[in-house]
DNA sequence: GGCCGAATGTACCAGTTGGTACAAACGCCG
DNA sequence: CGGCGTTTGTACCAACTGGTACATTCGGCC
């Protein structure tokens, strides 16, 4: 029987999931210990527990998010010969890979409203972003050797660009989808959303520089 | 003598700037009704004799954050008879003006935080976001018209392009600088950073169309 | 000067919230 | 089986927090 009365890493790993929703749903200070412990098998004394305290609790959290995501993006592999080709492709799957996963988008943008004070204390993450940017490098070393790319960009110019852009369609939907009374988030319109910043990277890159 | 004991007015906009203050650096929930009112010459009391509730308060705080912005954003005028020339200016001083109003983008952030639930019961916003959108339209109908343009892209897209940029830079400057070690908001980056942008849209629209 | 409504200040409250003291239950090991 | 460290549940609290009752003061108007 898997019902264990008493299960260590099953309670702390609920624990962990519900807090990444109600954390992601209403923000760190919006968010409710009480709640979370409520839509658990547990009570609030094992989030003192084992996170030591509500801020414990959000930075695991925080930590758990941005490993996972590391890990989903380490499965988009582009091995397109061509460099136009393989840009269009990386722009087009991470534009795919942010629109499945808005609970971490909404993570980022609440601990950009705490001013990254939370990510600082989390080791080891700059390294877990480390491959994004070196396949970009590759990939723009290709196209500028062939002569299609311009030269006067870097990997992280391409990178801010492409994440901007495909962040921007989660993060804003709400404001930017009021505003101009369009809904970024319907799946008729994800074709063309996704074709532009494929089109709007290669435009850029294969135009001549300034 | 200007020491007026009372002054409707003057009580009125000082609250509602002090809470423009409170609401961007610590989020809805986040901010205390209390500290808002220490920060003032007046007391609590007139935060609800004016605004009713915390949520009153803050709606007001965002109905004139937007009105602002937007006074602010009918100054950006582009009068460049090349299209090109034109969409690049535009561009770029939409950069200038985002980084020019951080607090603006992190109240922003907040209410898509909560999905646009406050920005949606504000009454008239929609409109005032139409004169960027047709200054756009006049723009690319110039550029199409002329041949420079590609003609499979309209001026949501080019808003959503660069307001994803601009609105990143601010919004994100925390996790993004953090993870990949930079400083977006440095004086010493911010030329580039901002030719960037006009580089992405000129070299996208001037590009041939799918 | 005296009236009256708008504006303001003080004191207070009830519900909420993060956090904890204490003890009990579990299950592994010898 | 018995002991012991790990894990869990209950009850509780002190501080905080949004909101308000009530009294008071100000200033314009007749």
């Amino acid at each position: 029987m898997v019902e264990a009365r008493r299960d260590a890493e099953r309670t702390r790993s609920e624990l962990l999931a519900v807090a990444t929703e109600v954390f992601a749903e209403d923000g760190f200070s919006g968010a409710r210990v009480d709640d979370i412990a409520a839509r658990t098998r547990t009570t609030k004394r094992m989030i003192y527990y084992y996170f030591g305290s509500k801020e414990g609790l959000y930075r695991a959290v925080l930590e758990e998010a941005y490993r996972g995501i590391r890990e989903a993006e380490r499965a988009i592999d582009v091995d397109h010969a061509d460099p136009v080709d393989a840009i269009r492709a990386l722009a087009e799957l991470t534009y795919d890979h942010h629109v499945g996963h808005d609970a971490f988008i909404r993570l980022v943008a609440i601990e950009n409203i705490h001013r990254g004070s939370f990510i600082r204390q989390i080791e080891g993450l700059r390294t877990l972003s480390q491959p994004a940017k070196g396949m970009l490098d590759e990939i723009l070393e290709r196209g500028r050797a062939a002569g299609t790319f311009r030269t006067d960009v870097d990997a992280i110019d391409v990178h801010l660009v492409i994440s901007s852009y495909c962040v921007f369609q989660v993060a804003n939907q709400y404001t930017f989808g009021h505003l101009f009374d369009i809904d970024l988030a319907s799946a008729d319109r994800r074709p063309h959303l996704r074709a532009v910043i494929g089109d709007v990277v290669v435009g850029w890159l294969t135009a001549a520089s300034r």
